[in-house]
DNA sequence: CGATCTTTTGAGACTGCATCTCAACAAGAT
DNA sequence: ATCTTGTTGAGATGCAGTCTCAAAAGATCG
């Protein structure tokens, strides 16, 4: 566990904005950076209040949005109506395939794709803060369990 | 307007689904092939109705997911709580910068990062239906009003 | 054209995620 | 220990989107 150097990020950070280091964020920030990958706030409340913290929904957001302003945590809004969150690591800023038929997220990293966003943000002027990108479709396993992929077609449901 | 065309396609396909062509679904497309950008299913309610249209919530919302269905418009999620749609013109997919300062949505084009994004997937094993790219920050005009882009430090709002 | 069958619509209830409210609480300063 | 002020919790609220089901309207056929 390296996070002990974050920890001291963070409740240095909090020192500094004058914010105060409660049981409930040091709870939260353990949950977090306990978790290996992405996790919604609902999953993240679950989780804590399973092992028997008291916590409240409203303090989880509350303090997950603060993570994100202190750059410890990035929050992502991938398919469906859902936020995820994940923790920051190595300031590495990674990119995600999202699988439809079971859900996982996997991550890549892609300087080439990096360095034309950049291009193209200096073609337009932009001023670039982050970016999101996923790609959307079916991984290996999942691909092979259903090979022909029909169309959409029918009376079937939209998705 | 080149929309005649579209037009036709989406009856066709009404017809092989054994769909009906109601006059909700025309008005509606109408609607979103009038639209020269993206809309949101709210915005897109109210001009309806603003035009004096009788339509409901329901239909709007199951019209917009039959017409991405028949791939005659996209969906995407893009920040803050929204679903945009944009009739598709022409199969080219294309990505967005998006401005947090004026809310402004530009379209753009990379052959270059679309190349990078198969490469991936082929490395990967994954296959791909579709992807996502947004490119988060200011616009060129944005920029320039608010030079001294602080980190969102102290207690102002989380954003 | 009108009867019939089936899809579609509309109004509003409902869901799920997220945010807000405000009194009670507790962290940090003195 | 006390005081000040940021933080919490419970529940209300907001909001986008979905669901329900009876009524309305396409399509089909005689």
């Amino acid at each position: 566990m390296s996070d002990a150097r974050e920890k001291q990020r963070f409740l240095q950070l909090l020192r500094e904005r004058g914010q105060r280091v409660t049981g409930e964020r040091l709870a939260l920030f353990d949950e977090i950076f306990s978790q290996h990958g992405h996790i919604d706030a609902e999953e993240l409340l679950a989780a804590m209040k399973a092992r028997g913290l008291k916590i409240s929904r409203a303090t989880v957001y509350r303090n997950l949005d603060l993570l994100v302003a202190c750059g410890l945590a990035r929050k992502q809004r991938l398919e469906r109506n859902r936020f995820l969150y994940e923790h920051v690591h190595s300031g590495q800023q990674h990119d995600h395939l999202v699988c439809t038929g079971c859900g996982r997220v996997v991550e890549f990293i892609s300087p080439g794709i990096a360095a034309l966003q950049a291009e193209i943000c200096r073609a337009h002027g932009f001023v670039a803060t982050r970016h999101t990108l996923q790609i959307i479709g079916l991984c290996n396993q999942c691909a092979q369990q259903q090979p022909a992929k029909a169309v959409p077609g029918g009376r079937t449901a939209h998705v």
